[in-house]
DNA sequence: AACGTGACGAGGA
DNA sequence: ATCCTCGCCACGT
């Protein structure tokens, strides 16, 4: 499977937009749980090209390593840092513990949640 | 069409 | 911890 459209970009989107607030997920975890295994690069363009007005949480997406992702010489790091501070997100010499703070959707979220409606990934097209 | 790039990540040295 | 290499793949040149 690849992704190579608006349409593609949507199922990360969802995802990005199901991530509670007080939690963050890396760029790879995204990818996985959208259907996109080492996709972490294409979260992160999906990312930067999703309209404002839908309002994603994109300030709880960082890097593996638990540090924000975004070029600290853009106004959006700080940006990012700040509205983490908001919802309780701690950071220790510049990285979040991924440990404490990665989301960690639970069963019930995976198999009847919103991402579970996708339309290619329903049991009918399970084809792999 | 070919090529370099990157808000990434895992693994090895 | 730091540096490199490779996999990944849509995008802009």
């Amino acid at each position: 499977m690849s992704a190579n459209s608006k349409q593609d970009y949507q199922r990360i989107w969802n995802t990005i937009a199901a991530i509670p607030s007080g939690r963050v997920a890396s760029y790879g975890q995204i990818g996985e749980l959208a259907g996109y295994a080492r996709g972490a690069r294409l979260v992160a363009r999906a990312l930067r090209y999703a309209p404002i007005e839908m309002n994603l949480p994109w300030h709880r997406v960082l890097n593996a390593q638990g540090k924000i992702a975004i070029p600290a010489t853009s106004p959006s790091h700080q940006e990012q840092a700040r509205r983490l501070a908001g919802e309780d997100v701690t950071f220790i010499s510049g990285r979040v513990d991924m440990s404490q703070f990665r989301w960690q959707p639970d069963l019930d979220e995976l198999m009847w949640g919103p991402l579970a409606f996708d339309t290619d990934r329903s049991i009918e097209a399970s084809d792999e």
